[in-house]
DNA sequence: CGTTGATTTGAATATCCTCAACGTGCGTGG
DNA sequence: CCACGCACGTTGAGGATATTCAAATCAACG
């Protein structure tokens, strides 16, 4: 039953363990750098995570991941929930649009994150997901997942549990929007940003931020200039450090996590600019 | 199969309502100023509602509803999730807490409201549930519960229906705290509370404000003091009048609907304290 | 190499927070 | 029933924070 490749998956990296429970309990195995398109392109590796685990093997069929390019839109909200997708590469962002045009960042995500499943519930979309760079997006038919839902158990149980992680977070950032300022939630941000890379097994002291100061802004209830003003005493203070334009390095973790909690206590400059050699 | 009483039932005002699909599906029904409490103690009218419109009758248990006064806690966050709970009278609030002792008030919840089941699918409480005001809530087995959404499907979408629902509002409430400022805010918050009111066939016009100033203020990501302001500036510029302390009055709400969708544009004195003789 | 969009920086302003004092209403107990 | 105490609410003044508008800089891309 097993179909292409015997190479083993980074399962971290890509859709698979959107649902996937474990990843020893995947059939298909495939090397980091390796780009076994027939395997990546199929819903195999998806479809054989969940029923491999739940002792059951199935024919797979073969579907084509989808490709978009940055700013193109995944699935729209209002429409009925069809599908929901893995995210193989790249990131997307949750947009939600207000009958007033106005509109909000709901979240981000990553390779690996399940999205789509926040409307599970409501059997339709409650936001936009957009791309935020080149990304690539394995989708799952929901009425395969829910049949496999009603027939596993462990299947039954990862989705909920990824239900349940999409409406922890949305409070979690009623939170923080409702009782941190500025600096606070900035800090915040990279923080999670900086642990769910850990959790990706990549860096979680360096790491992309692909999407533009607005929409960092938008995330956390500030303006574009608000937010690149904190970058900017973030660095200063010796907390961070932009290595390049839009990627950061965590500098100091210890004194970010320090100012969540309390109020903006200190930002003082640590180095003023010392022309140091690099 | 019916048991106790066969009078009308007011479904709106009871906990019936929550998980009812329709007052007419409901067994048993009850005049509004009735207080049979033989009915309205029992798991009853709940299951009734939920079994009867799935076309199928059962023997009901009796249990009595829980009493709560103010500031007294329904249910605490972290713990398993064991019951769900219909408000019969009163009202509560939904509060997180942070490790560092912050807290995040979610929502309000009235006559007729679910609550918990936002950690449905967590299978565990997100946050604590707390009495604003001598409140009555029914509660609901969430065993007893399951095997009715397993058995009848008008069950299952019915509860489905109420998870999107808290779903949903934790993500317009996202909106309301990173991209309106206070006196929007607040006037999303009247809004949102009149409609609700009208929904539960009581006045839109006129009703009551039980939580404190500060507790709006936690939920509006804003101070007490500037929530009291905000009523201050909208008491003057004629869009509302306080009937009593905690009684709102919407006098204009046209005007307070203009409110949302642009700054606060303007919010000049109406009446500059004429002294009517009331 | 020029155009475009994003980002940074500056200065002025608005909003909201913070502290403090005072007023009000409510419930308790005399 | 009244007096008291206490929590809540209101109001004011000052300051911190974030917005807004404007201009300059930077980066990417054709």
């Amino acid at each position: 039953m097993r179909d292409t490749c015997e190479k083993p998956l980074n399962w971290r990296a890509e859709g698979t363990r959107a649902i996937g429970l474990a990843p020893r309990s995947l059939v298909h195995r495939m090397d980091e750098s390796d780009s076994c398109t027939r395997c990546f392109q199929s819903r195999s590796c998806i479809q054989a995570g969940l029923l491999q685990n739940a002792k059951a093997d199935r024919p797979v069929e073969q579907t084509a991941a989808i490709r978009l390019r940055k700013g193109q839109r995944l699935f729209a909200a209002g429409r009925p929930l069809d599908r929901v997708y893995a995210i193989r590469t790249g990131s997307f962002k949750s947009v939600m649009r207000a009958p007033d045009g106005r509109q909000q960042i709901l979240g981000f995500h990553f390779s690996g994150d399940m999205i789509g499943l926040d409307g599970y519930a409501a059997q339709v979309y409650l936001c936009d997901a957009v791309a935020v760079e080149t990304s690539e997006a394995c989708e799952i038919d929901a009425r395969v997942l829910d049949a496999a839902a009603r027939d596993y158990p462990a299947v039954q149980r990862r989705i909920q549990a990824l239900v349940a992680d999409s409406m922890r977070r949305a409070q979690q950032n009623l939170l923080v929007l409702g009782s941190m300022q500025g600096a606070e939630r900035l800090a915040h941000f990279l923080l999670d940003l900086s642990d769910r890379h850990r959790g990706l097994g990549l860096s979680s002291r360096e790491f992309a931020l692909h999407m533009t100061r607005k929409d960092i802004g938008s995330y956390l209830g500030l303006y574009s200039e608000t937010v690149s003003r904190l970058f900017a005493r973030f660095e200063n203070a010796g907390l961070i450090q932009m290595t390049r334009r839009h990627q950061v390095q965590i500098a100091d973790r210890t004194a970010l996590s320090a100012l969540l909690g309390r109020p903006s206590v200190s930002l003082r400059i640590v180095k003023s600019s010392p022309p140091t050699a690099d």
